[in-house]
DNA sequence: TCAATAATAATCAATAATAATCATATATGC
DNA sequence: GCATATATGATTATTATTGATTATTATTGA
């Protein structure tokens, strides 16, 4: 086996097990402890895994990903203000004992903040979104059953009866990477199959997506513009985009855009 | 078992009660106290933990530490040596790969901290259970749907067609309210529809109780005797209960009590 | 306060893991 | 093809970790 090779599978193995022992690695690979070592500094100085004593683990250890602690992006965190705006007026449209569906994602969960101090009956597929709203809040939280996808912060189902046939929403609320003219548009397969089993299972879709999502462009598209009833976005929404929706009979709010921000900061 | 996973195993059991002895660790992970204390030293400056006298405390404040705030009845912390012993024996019933299920309870819960260091796709309907092993392992969780109970502490879905029924397990491990010669029973009828939705979808059922569970009478049934493959009790079990057991067919393991316990103080 | 007890620290031998060395095998350039 | 460079694996030496033992220090309860 080449070298290469070799460091794919113990790769590989640090990515699945806690640890990944120098004898594992040689069952794994059937090469020597010596080499083994050698394989591991060399990942090591590359930084594609953390050498300890007996082995090798993971980079980033799994209490970091994915949980209520996540990281956020840099390019997320520069939106913050534009979404926490955007996420209070989603959070304003219910009242108290309404049914709403939160579909997981970083402008959706700044809805945890306003909906802790109410009572609503949520199902999400965010296990974040739910931990946070257990922890912190009296609404009645449902959850899609599934598979949690750590990466996606997600829950995913690969069957059709799930829970989510069986709950009836006035209002989903959805973030996405972007909206085109084709309609809402996400980059990943996997979070689009959760997304559009609950667009379903709701009367009303309201989309959250702050101004600069009208210039990205992804792939796939999750329905079309018409299915929308309602996008909130920041007040840098370009006259273009905004009558693109009109043009699609979207209903549009527009938030007051934060102070200090990425975009205002680049025009000074 | 590596240092680092020592590590794992004693973080996890830090964030599951409010302090974790050195006997408690070493039972754990099966090392000696030295390496235990030495451990616990290492943790405490690299801040992961706050080493006390007598063992470790976690170091967030208790809000956070709470799993969706779970408090420790007296009767719980009293048990609690026999449930580590009896959940540990479980968990080692099981190997990589292996598909389980695992009922939501406070037994069922301590199978957490062997599971750590696992790799084992696992269904669970307990959020608390699903959301430990996400942070500490790298097992794949998948959850049930549905609402979650905050007093049970697990999700329960009215609806027939869910996730359960597309997952099928070798074993499926469950605590119990009580075992009577009628069969497993329980005291709340929401846990008995969720219970019974999983028996369902496993080859083998493993009954984790304590042998005061042989004592304790509760109205509801979940099921046979004879549906129970395997019951892992401790070594305090009655020989009349024994004998139904055996009657029963069903297999008994038994786990040596850990010192100091309350039955033994009592009867001294 | 003082003994009894429990917990920790210190020491050391046994063990396990790693590093260093060298011989051999494999690939690479000329 | 030959020489050189590189990678590998076996061997030995070195170092780190572990657990048992003993000594010391806290804690507890009379």
């Amino acid at each position: 086996m080449h070298e290469k090779e070799r460091h794919r599978v113990i790769l590989s193995a640090v990515e699945d097990r806690p640890v990944v022992t120098v004898i594992d690695a040689c069952n794994l690979t059937g090469a020597s402890e010596a080499t083994i070592r050698r394989d591991i500094a060399n990942l090591h100085i590359g930084n594609k895994l953390r050498r300890v004593r007996g082995g090798a683990e993971a980079i980033a250890p799994p209490q970091f990903t994915g949980l209520a602690g996540r990281t956020f992006a840099v390019n997320e965190t520069l939106r913050i203000k534009d979404k926490q705006a955007i996420a209070q007026a989603a959070a304003a449209l219910c009242r108290d004992g309404d049914s709403i569906i939160i579909n997981g994602g970083t402008t959706t969960f700044q809805m945890v903040h306003p909906l802790v101090s109410r009572r609503l009956a949520i199902l999400t597929n965010s296990f974040t979104l739910a931990e946070h709203l257990l922890k912190h809040s009296k609404n009645t939280i449902t959850l899609s059953g599934g598979t949690i996808y750590r990466e996606q912060n997600i829950l995913l189902s690969p069957f059709e009866n799930d829970i989510t046939r069986n709950f009836y929403a006035k209002r989903m609320f959805i973030g996405a990477q972007g909206i085109s003219p084709l309609g809402l548009v996400e980059a990943d397969p996997l979070v689009i199959q959760a997304e559009q089993k609950l667009i379903r299972q709701a009367d009303e879709l309201v989309v959250l997506a702050d101004s600069s999502k009208f210039e990205r462009r992804s792939s796939l598209i999750i329905c079309e513009l018409s299915k929308i009833n309602t996008i909130i976005t920041d007040d840098r929404i370009s006259d273009t985009a905004a009558s693109m929706l009109d043009a699609a009979d979207v209903n549009l709010i527009v938030t007051r855009s934060g102070e200090n921000q990425y975009e205002g900061k680049a025009a000074s």
